[in-house]
DNA sequence: TCAAAAGTGTTTACAATACACCCATGA
DNA sequence: TCATGGGTGTATTGTAAACACTTTTGA
């Protein structure tokens, strides 16, 4: 910034809005889906598809703005949330200028569950994807292109797994993300050399051949990340 | 986005400003340095180091602002440019609600000579910065850390190498933002094993010891790279 | 001939890959 | 007893790390 706020040139007494738009992801049958609303354009009776999101106010941090919106719109309060980048291109938004920052956001797979079924809000696979509100397309494989590389260097992985979970599970989640099948016992043992994975001495229950053990995940306590930077 | 302009609630017309901030780095004897501005605050008679940037103006984009601002600001005009971060807690301007963008910005080394030396614009040493601006310190240190995580996957250090370069010269850049000193053999082969480098036939000239081959870093024009994102 | 940086290979340790069979359970 | 997924080890290859001496130039 240039300075205060009394040294302001009036030319930038202009309109300007900003919003979050946060990109869901969860897996569904073996491949990635992202969660869209649909919207209904009021000027032509075409409907789009759009991420979650909406308007900063005054008081609320970026980051507060994309849980509370994501909330409002689908009834998740606690994904992880990972700030993703920003979008400002001038004619993005036909009628105001709006920037926008993006998020991704992740639940453990089987809260994907839980999200309000309306006709409004759907999971959308990623390999067929509707016609899509402004550049919310670029963000989407933004995203995804995001999330593929943090899985080979992070322990973002674990954000889809629930609590306990077998092995097994765990590389259906890394599968779905590349969309390639892994070997089995290399995955495995270079999951189980790090040291934040541990046996929790439970096993699956009713399954219909040798129940698997279950594991869990610790985040060692240390360090907490940062808002959103880290991972 | 909620929806279009019609559409806005009326709350969200408050004033709210947008800027961009450039983390331009360089390397001066052997140690990584930031561009700074000094800012003369109007309350007090304190005079802060801040990051050069400054308010978007209607129809520019992000990418577009940070340019112009660094321009404006200290004449260098073709810097590589890359999406940071956006900080916008709605506490970290005093008097206003500022949310910003941040950008890494890098030049050749050599080039860091050129920029006009007034009092007010100076490199400053990474170890031992001044009191800065509001968040100008985290947002450094974000981009340092960006900067040593991309040093390892990305061909980013030919940001600070000139057209051509001695692989001695190279191997400094990496010395200087690592902070620490790499080994010759193993650092020529790997520099080497990548193919975009290649040599020019040129040597060194005048110097008082063997002369070192030239070197051309050569970016494969295939897929340029989209605005700011990738590297 | 000296100082100063350029240039060059090999050995070792570690990490990633490829690959096939037996085990425990419910039906 | 069968179908289903769970669980395990080794040999090989490729990649990263450690390490010391000779070469070319200007002074």
């Amino acid at each position: 910034m240039t300075s205060t706020l009394t040294q302001l040139p009036t030319s930038t007494a202009w309109l300007l809005h900003v919003s979050t738009d946060i990109v869901m992801f969860s897996i569904w049958h073996d491949s990635l889906h992202v969660l869209l609303r649909q919207r209904y354009s009021e000027t032509s009776n075409k409907s789009d598809w759009a991420l979650p999101g909406g308007y900063i106010r005054p008081t609320e941090s970026l980051e507060q703005c994309a849980r509370r919106t994501l909330a409002q719109q689908t009834g998740v309060h606690d994904a992880y949330l990972e700030q993703l980048y920003t979008f400002g291109r001038p004619d993005r938004h036909p009628r105001s200028r709006v920037i926008t920052i993006s998020y991704l956001a992740l639940i453990p797979n089987q809260r994907a569950n839980d999200i309000i079924d309306s006709p409004n809000i759907r999971w959308r696979d990623l390999a067929g994807l509707p016609r899509l509100y402004l550049d919310h397309v670029e963000i989407i494989n933004l995203a995804r292109h995001r999330l593929v590389s943090k899985l080979g260097y992070s322990t973002i992985a674990f954000r889809f797994a629930p609590e306990m979970f077998t092995l097994s599970e765990l590389q259906h989640i890394y599968e779905a993300i590349y969309g390639e099948p892994l070997d089995k016992r290399n995955f495995r043992k270079r999951i189980l050399a790090q040291e934040n994975v541990v046996k929790t001495g439970q096993y699956q229950r009713n399954c219909a051949h040798r129940p698997a053990r279950l594991y869990r995940y610790v985040r060692d306590g240390s360090l907490a990340p940062q808002a959103g930077i880290s991972e």
